[in-house]
DNA sequence: ATGGGGTCTGTACCATAGTACGGAGTCAAG
DNA sequence: CTTGACTCCGTACTATGGTACAGACCCCAT
């Protein structure tokens, strides 16, 4: 496949599949097809695309472009330790960052529903006023 | 009080003030005190605090900038709709970001639990692989 | 064999939310 | 009345994660 296929498959521009090259995080293969001095068009395989799809996972589960690098260059199994503190890592700021826009959630729906009710001004507009 | 002391109660920097200055979220009040031509120091007083420390709350509760900077413009309670609007539409963006999250800490979760406790290779690392 | 759409490379630009810095001016305590 | 901390202002820079060209070049179908 081409990169625009493995960026539509991935859900991503093609744009962001060579930034993600830049960044290390997917590889860049030779351009085959041509005979060398500016060959053909660079192929890509299935496993770029698992590759292009973890990262996408990996980054919905917060982990930054940086960690998710790091997280790939940890060659299969290696460094299980390493592997593990990150995920335990990640799953604890996933549980503070939770609690934190459940407790905004909170305060916003009450906001919201002393708005609709109350006589005075408005709470979430002058919530910051006298 | 002073921008420094403004900033430290609200628990940001200086340069983030003026930076809200900038954005015209915060206002900037007369340099008093001076005898105009490069007049004395700007004095911020509790009014200035609480708009300050509403503006960190809205952003914990996800709001941008810009958008808070709409909830400031809404003079109070004369647009209430709109600032009920933008309250709504911001709780429905937390329930979409908290089970998000939610599902990314469960398959992460599963992820280093097979990491600890499976023979084959980490599954965190090799997630993306053949 | 030709034309239109996809690709390649490099560089530049974008938004968001700050952070840093230089050089001048000002305030307040000793 | 000096000294040291703080303030002012403008401008520039940072990090993160992309997005947008321009000008070549290439590939495939007709």
């Amino acid at each position: 496949m081409t990169i625009g296929a493995l960026a539509r498959e991935g859900g991503v521009g093609v744009e962001t599949v060579r930034y993600y090259q830049r960044r290390g995080l997917l590889d860049t293969p030779d351009r085959s097809g041509g005979n060398a001095l500016s060959g053909g068009v660079r192929r890509y395989g299935p496993g770029d695309l698992r590759r292009l799809r973890f990262i996408r996972q990996a980054q919905a589960s917060g982990f930054t472009l940086e960690e998710i690098g790091e997280l790939l260059a940890l060659d299969a199994g290696h460094d299980r330790p390493r592997a593990q503190a990150l995920a335990t890592a990640r799953i604890k700021a996933l549980d503070a960052k939770i609690a934190e826009l459940q407790a905004a959630r909170t305060a916003l729906q009450k906001l919201a529903q002393d708005c609709a009710h109350s006589d005075g001004p408005c709470p979430i507009i002058s919530a910051f006023e006298a």
